[in-house]
DNA sequence: TTTGTTTTATACCGATCGGTATATTTTTAT
DNA sequence: ATAAAAATATACCGATCGGTATAAAACAAA
């Protein structure tokens, strides 16, 4: 690994959270050099462009949320099981090392929509693999009967995810733990039925 | 109503669907004069500051959102009716004159929940203030015997939110009418499972 | 250790940022 | 119609924006 290779790995690490709470307008150059401490040419000798740190930190903040996915799901061996280690990852995601700022496909999704067609991109294509991954899940369930025949495997996965993302934004605005609970309740409800 | 009010809302008319769109941060003054055709000097004779604008164009996207909210449940007789008319106007809120840029409350509260506590309160009093309509609605189904007496109405509601908000974020991301479908009906089911 | 090459820092670019003082125009009340 | 008041436009402020040319420093290969 050469020392520029080095130097943009750390660039990444460190401007990432910034990124995922401050959204992309709202990071500047100088909030890059005050988080890594160096300067913009240095930024500028790695990065061509802001544009091209702000994907790579979004390629940075996904990896961390999937591999603690893959890591919890991989834990549990009946399909319900891993459909259930969703839920308690977001559940309880101050005891991972979630990226700071809080889901990155959610937080992403809703700024770049209108404003910044690449990073837009990332977003979706990180909820359809997501959305692929929770419905293989699900048919894997069915098809080793688990779960009901009757059940639709990409509705079900989109409900989840809905159901999820949905909770992150309420529970992050409104700071009630009580809420958080009650969605994920009924995410586990869901999840139960199948 | 004076000329200084009318441009005043005048003002937050024109804006707000920008401020939706690209929001608070990505929203310059350029872009609020372009939007209205008013110069700075007239912009801020009515307004302290940007500030000031944003959150009086959050106020006003909100209440176009509720008023549709408001006209359509007023429609309905029965309780299940209600909360379907929710999902109805959601569904297809294209046909709603539904501020540009989507679901403000979605917006404001992903952007500003780590950079402007004047912003991030507005979106959690509108979440909150929906989530006791909606309750209040179940409750009163409960007492008339229209829903089961086991339903837990705050939870039924933060549950409807959550997928709802998290639906609006999937379909305009991707573009997936049959994404937003798959999620509404799963709310539909829900409806009907009280 | 020296040399050639990367990598980083300095200094600067024009443009735009949010905001304001002041002049000019438009309303409003008489 | 006219004068006083309110609203709008012009011109400008210092600061910061994203980005770059270039010089200094650190590194790697010999």
């Amino acid at each position: 690994m050469s020392k520029a290779e080095k130097t943009r790995q750390f660039i990444v690490e460190m401007t990432a959270p910034v990124f995922n709470e401050k959204g992309y307008a709202g990071t500047s150059l100088s909030d890059m050099t005050n988080a890594t401490g160096l300067t913009k040419g240095s930024i500028y000798g790695n990065f061509a462009s802001k544009d091209e740190v702000a994907l790579a930190a979004f390629d940075h903040n996904l990896q961390q949320v999937t591999a603690i996915m893959a890591q919890e799901t991989a834990r549990q061996d009946t399909c319900r099981g891993k459909l259930m280690a969703y839920v308690q990852v977001y559940s309880n995601f101050l005891k991972h090392p979630f990226p700071a700022g809080g889901c990155p496909m959610l937080n992403t999704a809703t700024e770049a929509d209108d404003t910044h067609p690449a990073l837009k991109q990332k977003a979706a294509e990180a909820i359809l693999a997501w959305k692929d991954r929770l419905a293989a899940i699900v048919e894997k369930g069915i098809r080793n009967g688990e779960f009901s025949k009757k059940t639709d495997p990409e509705q079900t996965a989109l409900t989840m995810i809905a159901m999820i993302e949905g909770c992150i934004m309420i529970a992050k605005l409104t700071g009630k733990m009580h809420y958080r609970n009650a969605i994920m309740q009924s995410v586990e409800k869901l999840i139960q039925a199948l």
